[in-house]
DNA sequence: TATACGCGCAACTATTCGGTTGCACAAATT
DNA sequence: AATTTGTGCAACCGAATAGTTGCGCGTATA
């Protein structure tokens, strides 16, 4: 099964353990803690977000700690460039509008 | 069925369509040329785009023109946000990091 | 050494997903 | 008026998804 970053961040409990996870790292356990899902549920999804590099682990004793891969987070940001760009223009369009229509003001 | 974006942009036929109408309206006929699906599996997905305001529709006679709602893609960026200023901060951890070696170099 | 703990893995299940085909309906074209 | 065209909708299907429970295997701790 085909593992993409877009896939991965679909799920909201997977975003919620992104967010957790963003500052320090954390075990499954902990992460567990936080939701309303086993613990091998979170496994999955760290399982899954493993699999396409949003997530590394780090063993410790018999814990594993799960850190967020933060540069992978911008192959997302690298996908929206194209969009920023016009969101931008549609924006320097409605400056153009909006300067004409304040100096043809009587 | 709760729609959100994150579901939205999860398919990768989804996501070209995002790229294919981000520049000018398109009709789902036409856009169905550009894929090796039926109109109506793009139909779909237009109504699942729809439904999460990332698409707005036109009638124009019998055809609908589909346009990128620009905008709603901010949320995207506006959840990455968080992330953003971590990344920011690990380079300049990282920045940091090297210019110690550089002085303290013999 | 025996026991408790943290974890991943496998099997099962209900639901969702992405696709198909067939159809109905309104708008254009003849 | 009859036909073609553009579209959405419903029913169906196989595959994937997110969850569960049960288990085994190392690693700490008693």
């Amino acid at each position: 099964m085909r593992r993409d970053v877009f896939q991965a961040i679909a799920d909201p409990t997977r975003r919620a353990i992104i967010g957790l996870i963003a500052l320090q790292a954390m075990t499954p356990n902990a992460i567990a803690e936080h939701f309303d899902t086993s613990r091998q549920a979170v496994s999955k999804h760290l399982q899954i977000l493993t699999e396409c590099q949003l997530v590394k682990q780090e063993q410790q004793g018999r814990e594993i700690y799960y850190q967020l891969e933060v540069s992978k987070m911008k192959e997302i940001d690298k996908w929206l460039e194209q969009f920023r760009k016009i969101w931008e223009d549609r924006f320097s369009e409605l400056d153009h509008v909006l300067s004409n229509l304040k100096t043809n003001k009587p």
